[in-house]
DNA sequence: AGACCTAATCGTCACAGGTC
DNA sequence: GACCTGTGACGATTAGGTCT
C-alpha cells in the first residue's frame, strides 16, 4: 500500500485495522488511541489528560471496537481536531497565573517588514530544486536545551516564516503561457508548500514540547501543593483530636 | 567490531478548521 | 469555495546504548 493510501486508510477507518496495518502499527496503536480520545476531551477547551482508568477503558474499547459499530457522529467526535497547543497553553495560563503565555507570533513580526530580508539567515539552506536541504544549525533539542536551560522559555525564537534562498515568488498567472512554464510554476508552488509545511511542522513540534514541559512543571507544582495540604490536614487532625491517655 | 534495539528527530502527507 | 495553517500520523534516518 502506498504511503498516501495507507494514511487515508488509517484516518478514515481508525477502528477497522487490517492485519497488515495491525502488524506494522502495533507498537503505536495504543498511544494513538489514547491521543485520539484525549483530543475528544480537549475539544471543548478543557485540558483533560486521561487517568489510568480512562486509559484502560480506552484500550478496552479499542480492542472491542474491532466489532466496529461506532456511529459516524461518535467517530467524528473522536477524530475531530483539538485546539492548538498555543491555545491550550494560553487557556492554562489564564487559569493558573504561574504559567507563561505563548505570545502571538504577530507581536514578533511587528516592526519587521514582511519581506525576505527577515529570513533567519543561518537556519537552513535549502536546495529546493532538488528537494534536498541542508540544515546547518537546525534547532535540535540539544541546541534548544543549551539555549534555554531547565525551565522552558516560551517563545524561544522567532518563527522563520520567510522564504528560503532560491525560492522565488511565483509570477502572476496571467504571465504564464507555455506548458513548461505551467509545470515550473506547479513545481515552484509545490516546493514552496513543502517548505512552509516543513517550517510549520518544526514550529508545531516546538510548541508541543513547550506544552509538555509546561504540563510537567504544573504537575510538579501541584504535587508540592498536594503534599503541603496533606501535611496541613494531618496537623489539623492532631489538633482537633487530643489524645485520651 | 558489528549486530541489534530504542528513542528522538525530521520531512511529508492528509485533513480539519480558519480566513478571505 | 479556494487557499492557508496547524497538527496527527507515517516512514526514514540517526545517535546512543547494550549484547554477543
Amino acid at each position: 500500500m502506498s504511503k498516501c493510501g495507507r494514511k487515508k486508510y488509517m484516518r478514515t477507518n481508525v477502528r477497522q485495522m487490517t492485519m497488515e496495518t495491525v502488524e506494522s502499527q502495533q507498537d503505536r496503536s495504543e498511544t494513538r488511541s489514547v491521543a485520539e480520545h484525549n483530543s475528544a476531551h480537549m475539544q471543548t477547551g478543557q485540558i483533560s489528560v486521561p487517568t489510568l482508568a480512562q486509559v484502560a477503558t480506552i484500550a478496552e474499547t479499542d480492542d472491542s471496537a474491532d466489532s466496529e459499530v461506532i456511529d459516524s457522529h461518535k467517530r467524528r467526535e473522536i477524530l475531530s481536531r483539538r485546539p492548538s497547543y498555543r491555545k491550550i497553553l494560553n487557556e492554562l495560563s489564564s487559569d493558573v497565573p504561574g504559567i507563561p503565555k505563548i505570545e502571538e507570533e504577530k507581536s514578533e513580526e511587528e516592526g519587521t517588514p514582511p519581506n525576505i530580508a527577515t529570513m533567519a539567515v543561518p537556519t537552513s539552506i535549502y536546495q529546493t530544486s532538488t528537494g534536498q536541504y541542508n540544515e546547518e544549525t537546525d534547532l535540535a533539542p540539544s541546541h534548544m536545551a543549551a539555549a534555554t536551560g531547565d525551565m522552558p522559555t516560551y517563545q524561544i525564537r522567532a518563527p522563520t516564516t520567510a522564504l528560503p534562498q532560491g525560492v522565488v515568488m511565483a509570477a502572476s498567472p496571467g504571465s504564464l503561457h507555455s506548458p513548461q512554464q505551467l509545470a515550473e510554476e506547479a513545481t515552484r508552488k509545490r516546493e514552496l508548500r513543502l517548505m512552509k509545511n516543513r517550517e510549520a511542522a518544526k514550529e508545531c513540534r516546538r510548541r508541543k514540547k513547550e506544552y509538555v514541559k509546561c504540563l510537567e512543571s504544573r504537575v510538579a507544582v501541584l504535587e508540592v501543593q498536594n503534599k503541603k495540604l496533606i501535611e496541613e490536614l494531618e496537623t489539623l487532625k492532631d489538633i482537633c483530636s487530643p489524645k485520651t491517655d
